[in-house]
DNA sequence: ACGGTCTGTTCATTAATACTGTACACTCGT
DNA sequence: ACGAGTGTACAGTATTAATGAACAGACCGT
């Protein structure tokens, strides 16, 4: 027989399980609704084989999700509330900036980021994978997209690319707040 | 033959070769790296085949990604700034607040909503599918979430899974403004 | 005790299709 | 004109996804 099971459909199938049973679903009355054999489906949650995307599809859509939902399953540390005072500090290479924690579960990873004046996050932009977007929490800053200088103020924002080089500064004489949010695709 | 293409399919398939062409792979390299034959890696480009997660995962690796990175592709629209008092405003249900868009670009989404003093989410807490981070902009809220109701003032934030009953409420003087992040897994 | 009906799981068999191999058409340097 | 690169089309097969039947256990009412 030789079934090879991977980490990834093991993954897959504690979602899929999850999901089912906290629909209140059973195995069979899945399947009917996916229109699969009640045995397959078990197969799929215990990581016995590696479905194909039409059929994880058909699955992730009576479960009321889409197929990234299967993929990428949320972190476990859900459900957190972060008092502004309360704050984890991260580490940073940024200069006159504090970096801290907004909480980092499920698919989302932000922080708010305090400029003092003069501070920025770097001598030139940056520019790495993923995606970003900055709310401006406080205070005025200036931030380079690519070849763009544009002066934010309170209450703007910014969705972009992380690969196009950026970066933030704070040229007023206060400090300034950004709040950063990214979606995580950790493995 | 009969080949059936959904949509799904097409939409790996541009994926893939979006990052192959951007890393300079040829379609022989890449079939050779992920170990399969070339012509199985254009059938997949072009969406004429339902690739098993297994088979996926092998693509998505030499191309330096997750497979999750494949399947909820970014849109396009990039690298966007929203300005404070130029926000597109969106339709809602909720009583006396406005909605209004932060860019829904990429795999994130987020909107700004300003409650007035009184109002709230819903005459009951909500519970639906996916995942919100909530950053208190401006004002003081009550938050309710799951059996606990949290008083939450500027600063503060919440991570929370949205199937956990959740309610938004200004009972303060003053309107109240929240950011909410979520990640988009729109098919 | 007894059916009856639900739950999920196992495993050999098969029907489907993912994947291959070869052939093709095209562009670019030499 | 050649060789070496590019990507694509298509018929075939070998893999395996998906099935069906039979299984053991839990619960219910009679």
């Amino acid at each position: 027989m030789d079934t090879t099971i991977t980490t990834r459909q093991l993954q897959i199938g504690e979602e899929v399980r999850r999901l089912r049973t906290g629909l209140g679903l059973s195995v069979r009355t899945l399947a009917a609704r996916a229109e699969f054999s009640p045995s397959f489906i078990s197969q799929v949650e215990h990581g016995q084989v590696s479905p194909s995307i039409a059929s994880l599809e058909r699955i992730a859509a009576v479960l009321g999700v889409t197929i990234a939902g299967l993929l990428a399953p949320a972190t476990e540390k859900l459900d957190a509330i972060t008092r502004a005072g309360d704050r984890r500090r991260l580490a940073s290479s940024w200069s006159k900036a504090r970096i801290e924690d907004l909480g980092a579960s499920g698919r989302l990873e932000a922080v708010i980021i305090t400029i003092a004046p003069g501070g920025r996050s770097g001598k030139t932009p940056t520019s790495h994978a993923g995606e970003e977007l900055g709310i401006v929490f406080e205070g005025d800053v200036s931030f380079t997209l690519g070849e763009d200088v544009h002066r934010l103020k309170r209450g703007d924002s910014v969705s972009f690319s992380s690969e196009t080089p950026h970066l933030w500064e704070n040229h007023g004489p206060e400090a300034a707040q950004i709040a950063i949010v990214s979606p995580r695709f950790t493995h």
